[in-house]
DNA sequence: ATTGTTGCAAAAATTTTGCATTATC
DNA sequence: GATAATGCAAAATTTTTGCAACAAT
């Protein structure tokens, strides 16, 4: 049964996802945790990743440039996402935090509002 | 320049996006196309979706199964995407439909608020 | 004619998977 | 010792791209 023994490396994978905010793609966690663990594959990331969404433990946020985009934050929080640089930064706001069941049958997990535009350091730059 | 010429092909591409309410993937527009257009490309539906996105015309909704799934109505509504069929789902529902711009400096051209979970059909299964 | 679009196939890029090996309980 | 997790590389997918041929104005 996946997910029964928690090892060493999948944790690590979790802390480092959780310890960061760059909503971070598969690659950015496996060339991050790569420097400390070089002995680390990135089907095992990517394997961990899958689990870690299973689990509720991780949420994907979007898909940037053909790379999926998780957070390891799963509070209900908002997402503002660049399409200039790719960037991804997180909302508290509380009145986008609607997560009330919408449709009559359907049953809602979680729910992810995400903003698309230009982030303020890409605004500046033009 | 990308976009000035109007061909046959792409207007059929964004009409079929637009005539659907299934929120389509690139390659589901090719195959419905296809019989209608047998000399029809998947680069081409590739090529004209990019070209879309970037005008407006199509919203990028979320990606199921590892395909990007896109919107031809881009009037102000929310999503269910049932992580059990794939299925995605239009709410218009006044109180979640939230465009302003929320971070200082930054610019939002459009905002896409999608909840997880499983659809009216797939609750029924069991 | 010039500029833009498409088909085709190859290439790129991301993600998944099989299997032998290693780690965990 | 049994079960689960990993590394590695190959495979499967989705998406992009180069280029010659075609279409439109």
């Amino acid at each position: 049964m996946a997910g029964k023994n928690f090892s060493k490396k999948r944790q690590m994978i979790l802390d480092t996802i959780k310890s960061t905010k760059t909503h971070p793609s598969a690659r950015w966690v496996y060339d991050t945790l790569k420097e400390e663990v070089p002995d680390l594959s990135l089907g095992t990331v990517y394997r961990n990743i899958a689990l870690f969404k299973e689990q509720g433990l991780v949420l994907s946020v979007t898909t940037v440039d053909g790379e999926e985009r998780i957070d390891g934050d799963t509070s209900p929080h908002a997402h503002f996402v660049c399409r200039e640089c790719g960037g991804i930064y997180d909302i508290f706001c509380e009145k986008n935090t609607t997560d009330e069941c919408p449709l009559e049958g359907f049953s809602a997990e979680s729910a992810v509002l995400t903003y698309f535009g230009k982030c303020k350091e890409c605004n500046k730059e033009n």
